[in-house]
Parts: structure tokens; C-alpha cells; sequence
DNA sequence: AAAACTAACTAACACTTGTTAGTTTTCCAA
DNA sequence: TTGGAAAACTAACAAGTGTTAGTTAGTTTT
């Protein structure tokens, strides 16, 4: 492992419990045995971890996404691949997904429309896919965009209380998401 | 309208816009238009800005959970209500909702504490209703706490889209939760 | 009229922030 | 063994932080 890796590792897990803002480069240094203005050796600067972060797991993610709507499944598969992807990515690097879903707003305004632009439009290909049930006779007469954000919620939030020590393993997730989301809580 | 008031609602809507730790006492005061110190006229200082508003909520949303649990009801009226209630109180003040959901993590050790063995105990009444339902034999054998954060987390996360002047009002986002919670997406 | 209270002000304190400049140490290839 | 890059250091900067002290004008209560 690089230094700049070390440095990026480490700062990511200080953000994830302080926060990005309350972070300082100066505790970034002291975690890695440092003083601050050695760190701007390896990376460019603050702003740098955040930029670096938010779009590395945008990439992920629309890689991801990318392939599942290249597979001419149907609505029901293909919407269960693209939980199964999303929440590969997400459990991967916990604190790499907490600056992603929660700090990406510190980005500064260029960066910041830039993202919510590819964030705009991995919605959308969540979207289509409900829009596609609807259209197959699968799915219910939903309103797509409200069930699409609701399913999205419930997929970042599980970056909040996923342990990978813990007995749920990313795959497992995944599924018992995909059958809630599917057929819900009730039974018929 | 007190100047108090005036200025813990300004407060709430730059925090809401910027971040809690991103918005300064000064910007706070340019707000209201007066001088940073002046503002120690009416509040005792920031945190109180921040404890105020998680504590308020958390009550609020406590009072409700209440009053679902003491009628006798089976747990699909119950889980309809107490979402029912979640939404009215999120979607009331949405600068308040977002530092109730996001920044409470910047509240001073002692009350983080309080806060989150509150915040578990309202998850408790949620997943009680979870459980009750499968004993009733209504529910699918789902693990309960699973399920509720997931609800929880499609619930919390309408104040990120909600818009008072939008076209879907809370009794309504409330009722398409429900259904969506119960039921899915899936035709059967 | 005197006293007390309210709410604003200016000025300052002590500290923290991200970052740069300039210098020294470390370490590896030739 | 030496030359040079890489990576650490010290010192400092300009700006911003929450908060306190002391003061003042205006209003309310006694």
C-alpha cells in the first residue's frame, strides 16, 4: 500500500465518524504519524479525498448499472441485479460510501453539479426499469419516481448499519431487499 | 413571531442549506441582520440550535408512536398509522427534519447519547409492530430489524424530496408508503 | 424620576482552519 | 559513495471560528 493510499484510507475513516468539515488535516496528519502540510507530498489537497471518493463510487455504480440494462431481461431481473450491484458497491468501502452519500453536498459548486448530474441520471436508469414492469404488466401502476427514490433509500441506508463482521452478508442483503421491494411486507 | 423564533428558523434553513458545521454564528446573524454576539440575546449558544431541533422532534415523533401503540389495532392499521404520523411530523418543518436526520451526529457527546437511545427506542415501537404482525400470522417471517430500517429509511428519506408546493401532499405520500410497504411493486 | 430590563452594538480573545514556502532528512539507483 | 528525487520537517499566513466583556440606547416597571 502507497502512502497516498494509507493517507486516503485513513482520512476516509475519520470522516465517516467526524464528518468531512469537522476533519481537519491536521488530524488526517496525526493518524498517519505526520505533520499537515507533509500530506500535500501525496495529495493535492482537502478537497481532493472528497472529489476522489464521491466519483470513484459514482463510477462503480454506473458501471454497474450499465451492464444490467445491456442484459435483455425482464423487468423483475433486471431490477434485481441492479439492487445486487448496488449494494456490492456500497458495502464495499463503508466509509468511502459515507462521504458518497452524505458529504458529496461539501463539493465544491462545479464538482457538486457535476455530480448530481451522473447521480440524476443513475436514477433514472433505476427509473426505467420500473417504468419497464409497469410497461411488461408486471409491476403495479406506481408512481416511478416515487417508488424509485423510496427504493433508493433503502438501499444507501444500509451503509448505515451493515457490519461485515455482522451475520448479513452483502449477497444475503440483497436478495431479502429485492423480495421486500418486490412483494412487501404483507402476505397475500 | 419572537426574535427568537425569527432566528432559530433562519438558523434551521441555512443549516439545512449549508451544513450545521458550515453555518457560522456570523452567517446566522447576517440572516437576521444583526451582530454574531447579539444573537446571545436570545440563544444560549450554537448546540442549543441543534439540540433544540433534534430533541423537538424526537418528541414528536415519540408522542405518535405513542398513541398507535395504545389503541388496539391489528399491526397493518398499526404500521399505517405510525407511518401516518411519521410523514406528518417530517414533512412539517423540513429544515428542522434534516438536522434531526443528519446532523444530530454533530450534538455534544452527552447528548448524542440521549439522542440515539431515544432514536433506538422509537425503532423498537417500529419493529415491535413488525413482530406483532407476525404473530398475527399477517406478516411474512421477515428479520424485523432488518425490515425496520428499511422502512424507516424510505420514510426518513422524503424530506429529501418532499416540496410543500409540490403535487403530493403528506397524507398522501403516507398512504402510497403503506401500500408500497405492505404490498411491493410486484402484481400477484 | 429612578431603577431595572431588553436587545442591540463594538472590540477583542484564543483558537482552528487549509495551505504555502523554504529547508532538512531519508533512501535508493548509479 | 554520491547525486538527486521523494518525503518529511518547521514556520508562518490570512482567514474564519464560537464566544465573552463591556457598553449603550430605548423601553418597561416601580
Amino acid at each position: 500500500m502507497t502512502r497516498r493510499q494509507e493517507i486516503m484510507g485513513t482520512a476516509l475513516g475519520l470522516m465517516r465518524n467526524k464528518g468531512y468539515l469537522n476533519t481537519s488535516m491536521r488530524d488526517i496528519a496525526s493518524a498517519v504519524n505526520m505533520e499537515a502540510a507533509s500530506l500535500y507530498n501525496h495529495i493535492k489537497n482537502k478537497e481532493e479525498i472528497l472529489t476522489n471518493t464521491c466519483f470513484g463510487l459514482a463510477e462503480a455504480l454506473e458501471l454497474g448499472i450499465k451492464d444490467v440494462n445491456d442484459i435483455y431481461f425482464n423487468a423483475a431481473e433486471k431490477l434485481k441485479m441492479a439492487i445486487h450491484n448496488h449494494i456490492t458497491v456500497i458495502t464495499q468501502d463503508l466509509n468511502a460510501s459515507h462521504l458518497f452519500i452524505h458529504e458529496w453536498r461539501h463539493l465544491s459548486e462545479a464538482m457538486r453539479n457535476q455530480f448530481i448530474s451522473r447521480r440524476d441520471s443513475y436514477e433514472k436508469e433505476f427509473r426505467d426499469i420500473v417504468i419497464l414492469g409497469f410497461e411488461e404488466g408486471e409491476f403495479k401502476d406506481v408512481d416511478p419516481k416515487f417508488a424509485t427514490l423510496t427504493i433508493l433509500a433503502s438501499l444507501n441506508w444500509v451503509s448505515e448499519w451493515y457490519r461485515p463482521q455482522g451475520e448479513m452478508q452483502p449477497k444475503e442483503i440483497a436478495e431479502k431487499l429485492t423480495q421486500f421491494i418486490l412483494s412487501g411486507l404483507q402476505k397475500n
